[in-house]
DNA sequence: CCTTTGTGTTTCACACAATGAAACACAATT
DNA sequence: AATTGTGTTTCATTGTGTGAAACACAAAGG
């Protein structure tokens, strides 16, 4: 019953620090060595590794530690069939076609959402989605999925921020998120963008961690409230397929 | 003199694996052994695991090893401003506007090149450029950057390559790189695309390797050689500048 | 057929590299 | 001044990562 891998145990450590990044959030050395279980010392020692080879760097007011320029380096160089915005371009295309609305991924960052690929609607009318915008965390329908299916944890941190505008009473918001994580998707109508409107529904990795946001958007007059809940289950569908493509 | 820095050695090892996959082609073990001067038993448990933890994946026929989607997650969450995708968008920006011209970032990966980011000329007439298309290597002005300007090393392996068109004199290719690394930018006209035409110059970062290719693009009849010409030092200095913005 | 040469994998005794406790140095609290 | 929080450094101990060597398998070539 003994399962014999054989790795290499300080690796292994280097290698959880560094995923502890996924959190979004800048990280402090603390922070990091209660989130692995590790002693500050080695830490320590694994973090001045990390940055020596420009892994990670540190945020030269905070102190704080963020991911490295090394990871974009690799990311750019991720093998054919393995970069997400890559692979998943077909599906997006293939649902701008079948609803003929522009088709948007986000992955949240910190407070924020990214724009991390899209294809633009062939309209006359539609929504411009340039790649790799950044857009705040608390209004649009990708917004409330990034924070309605992030894990337990991270939602509470992103909810407990002080940044976040008065003017959305959190009980309600709260709500909300219980809806959206029973339907399974969420939709937004001239929340962030005057005549704008938006459905929009996770996609999971094979692990069952939150991935990114897909979602489609348009003018609020062609995407109706009952347009939207039509769309929905089309979006859902290729929000699943596209999970399916990780790994 | 000692330099008195207290790094994992083990970790920095496993490190210097993974930057390997810069070269942008998959990786069998010995290979790596190679490259980083490691007993091949060292390489394997390193090697294991990191593709435990997903950071690498081996190829099920070829049994090579590839980056994993760990990486992208990673880069996913890339911290506001360090994702060069992201932070080179304002100047991107600003050569559009300056030259009139669609915008373009490549990056290398194997015999292809990818276009990571990208930003459209908003005449009437215009190069569509969707983010995340794959393009050959052997044609365009950014191809012929992303080779003239690659590590010596990298450079060989790209042109021994079997699948390099026959259609191609390698020694006048050589030539054509001579002269790009000359002048320090590339042009072409109806390389890849009848009635395109295109200007490109490298990015490199703070350690001098190439890291991107910045081309502008547009119809042959408005981008001619003297116009190109003209454009030729703007762009070489937006990419210099965009160089200085990583890390 | 048996070599040879190339992979990748497993084993194992040994040495030293990674470890964690503890002590230290600051700031920012109180 | 005392306290609590950071991050940093030191150092004895030991257990972990190491590399030589042996092994397994496949492909190539005589």
């Amino acid at each position: 019953m003994e399962e014999q891998k054989s790795n290499v145990r300080a690796v292994e450590r280097a290698l959880d620090i560094l995923l502890c990044f996924t959190a979004g959030t800048d990280l402090a050395m603390t922070e990091i060595a209660d989130r692995v279980g590790l002693h500050k010392s080695t830490v320590h020692r694994m973090l001045a590794t990390l940055e020596d080879k420009g892994f990670i760097t540190r945020d030269r007011v905070t102190d704080r530690y963020r991911l490295g320029m090394r990871v974009w380096e690799l990311s750019a160089h991720l093998s054919n069939n393995d970069d997400p915005a890559i692979i998943w371009l077909p599906e997006m295309e293939r649902l701008r076609d079948m609803l003929g609305e522009t088709v948007s991924l986000y992955v949240r960052d910190g407070k924020e959402r990214i724009r991390i690929q899209a294809v633009q609607s062939n309209q006359a009318v539609r929504r411009v989605a340039p790649v790799g915008v950044r857009l705040p965390l608390y209004v649009g329908a990708s917004s409330k999925v990034l924070i309605a299916f992030a894990d337990s944890q991270e939602r509470e941190a992103i909810m407990a921020d002080a940044s976040w505008p008065s003017s959305i009473d959190a009980g309600l918001f709260r709500e909300q998120l219980e809806d959206i994580r029973r339907n399974g998707y969420a939709t937004s109508i001239e929340e962030r963008e005057p005549g704008a409107a938006a459905v929009a529904a996770p996609i999971f990795n094979r692990s069952g961690r939150l991935a990114a946001a897909l979602s489609i958007s348009g003018p609020a007059n062609r995407l109706t409230r009952e347009i939207m809940k039509e769309h929905a289950p089309v979006i859902m569908n290729s929000a699943r397929l596209m999970g399916t493509m990780l790994k």
